[in-house]
DNA sequence: GAGACTATTATTAGAAA
DNA sequence: TTTTCTAATAATAGTCT
């Protein structure tokens, strides 16, 4: 038997989903109530985390934390900041890459221009016909090689998915089972 | 202000060792018989890690802490999994992007060259004289400086950069910050 | 740290919004 | 799912062991 009210309820699992739900609702922010007020007085650091029947996580944490609470929230915290630095770092370099593109871009048709002016009028591609096809071949070569070198530069730097190591080793071992409460 | 017994006390740090530790022990016990009620009132499946000041880690896990941590972190994955998601997709853009302005780059060389021939040898530049100088010393100091800010990328691969306002669309909100129970 | 005692305060079951 | 109300039950501060 357990619980504080107007009857005493059966220590097993509430059959009646509503009746359920309303014991988690309060039962749920009464815990984590009873955690904060432990790290106050106490000064601990705590980490709660429950899951309900539909699956939905739950969690309480002190700011504090410390070997496994690392675990749990640095785990997000770290991850984020992995992100954000991933992000940033691509966003730095896509606007570089994307103003150079730019910059090239209207060098390009500037020399164009007057490219265009001494021959009379044609665009360099009209003048020179269909020639230059080595130097093209070349050229698309060297591309392709550069693409290849990128992709691997950036599965190097962004390997997000498959290093899985933002794990702290954690000695789990000093940590109790579940203690038997509900036989008291 | 908090708890039950013969006097309130404040809900902050009690700051005599001897009061301390007597309440800590009677609120881990408690906390604890809580969070078994709860596991198995709703069926929730809970653990609670706390870290006493002297360092000592005590804790309460059902149906075992190891289970809902790895349930806790498999819901991690699922972030990591969004967040590859939108670095790849950065990726893509950013091979695209600099894909563009090598061509650029290629084509005005190609061009530049023809130029040179036809201009007796002499650059665009030096063709032109003093004409379109000021444009053109600019685009060559921006060109300079993003040659020496890729150089650098690709010596470091870690380079921070400066400002990024992406927000990448990722849903923490399962993981619950302390609340406010203090301030009641 | 953990128990026992007990006056006192906190939590919560039930019902309904 | 959370909240309100209230009667009933549980948790615990203080003190001692």
């Amino acid at each position: 038997m357990a619980t504080a009210g107007r009857k005493k309820i059966e220590l097993k699992r509430i059959e009646n989903e509503r009746q359920r739900g309303v014991a988690l609702s309060k039962r749920h922010s009464g815990l984590f109530k009873k955690a904060a007020e432990l790290a106050t007085l106490c000064g601990v650091q705590i980490v709660i985390i429950l899951h309900t029947i539909g699956g939905k996580p739950l969690s309480f944490g002190t700011p504090t934390i410390q070997y496994v609470i690392d675990k749990f929230n640095n785990a997000n915290q770290y991850v984020q900041t992995l992100v954000n630095f991933q992000l940033q770092k691509l966003n730095s370099e896509f606007d570089d890459v994307n103003e150079k593109s730019i910059n090239e871009r209207k060098r390009g048709q500037v020399i164009e221009e007057s490219l265009k002016v001494l021959l009379g009028g044609k665009t360099y591609e009209e003048y020179m016909g269909g020639l230059d096809i080595h130097e093209l071949r070349q050229l698309k070569r060297k591309r392709e090689q550069q693409k290849r070198n990128l992709e691997q530069k950036h599965n190097l730097n962004c390997g997000l998915s498959s290093s899985s190591n933002y794990e702290h080793e954690v000695d789990l071992s000093h940590i109790e089972g579940p203690k038997d409460y509900l036989k008291l």
